[in-house]
DNA sequence: ATTGCGGTTTTTGCCC
DNA sequence: GGGCAAAAACCGCAAT
């Protein structure tokens, strides 16, 4: 269909600049799609860097950083299986109309 | 059973031995440490779906995602280049003094 | 060190020649590098292709293979974790002094 | 049809058990199935480490790694080229009768 | 039959 | 060099 060739051409925008599409709304859209996700991103590294925090201030305290990750990961394979299996069973379940 | 999940977990213990620290503390501070990146962990995990769904969203309003991803790269690599020459620059004020 | 300047030209060599490092055999050492990756790149991708044709089997005898690829993944799981608990522990005896 | 519904029954067994179709035989497909491709995986996997070794030992004897990841890379690519072109040259020759 | 799409795995690049 | 996040590849499905 026609907007299908259309479609490509959107997302480009001049940098820093308000919404440039020719009495279209498009370009304004996009904007406010790119800075949520610019947003969550910086909120997503400053999670990155407390926990980079946390592992710095428990080495601080004599703890060995390398045991705590092999701890949490442990752990988070623990949590992994419990998904997984129940993920399985799920399958399972739909398969004799149990679901 | 929450408890259960509790006993295996405490940092340097003998093996397979309830008592943590006899009479001491680091038993505490570790668990309290592993909470702490766990949650954050959970958050930061969080914040990666939330992206994803942003991505989604633009996605159904007919934008083409992979060219969304390439802006905000973009823009990111000019953030940092902008920081650099940001930092060079304090440098370069300390260097002659202006700090 | 004398050698780091020659480093960084060791790897390049002409496609499809023999080595030709004047005088040297760096060149021919490299080449017998990756003639040897490149081989064992090439077992794992029949492994790769022969997993698919297993699951493919499956499939046109009637299993689900969305199902299966859910069990070998699950048994992967248990398999890293036990992996992991072992490491865990060795850690653990390491710093006891028990290793 | 009447197997069809059956079908989505395959792919049951209590793991780590025999087959325990009563009186059937797709648990032991099932298990032969998945064993086939956890042993294939293990095999690919032995090879993935086996690459792993050759770069650690290209390292100790000099080589940069990351060079010698490019020329990996770069006559995969080539090889892939000259596959598409002679893929290629077969459909022309097939089009004008030269099969 | 082809092609796009969603979801998963694999690979790549990065930082520590 | 090893772990982690981003990017690419790939498989199966679906719609046409």
């Amino acid at each position: 269909m026609a907007e299908s060739s259309v479609k490509k051409f959107q997302g480009f925008q001049k940098n820093d600049d308000v919404a440039n599409d020719a009495g279209g709304v498009s370009g304004k859209r996009l904007r406010s799609f790119i800075e949520r996700i610019e947003r969550l991103e910086e909120e997503k590294a400053a999670m990155a860097e407390d926990i980079k925090d946390v592992y710095a201030e428990a080495k601080s305290t004599g703890f060995d950083t390398k045991t705590i990750r092999k701890i949490v990961r442990l752990r988070k394979l623990d949590l992994e299986k419990r998904r997984e299996a129940e993920a399985l069973l799920e399958t399972y379940k739909a398969a004799i109309g149990m679901e």
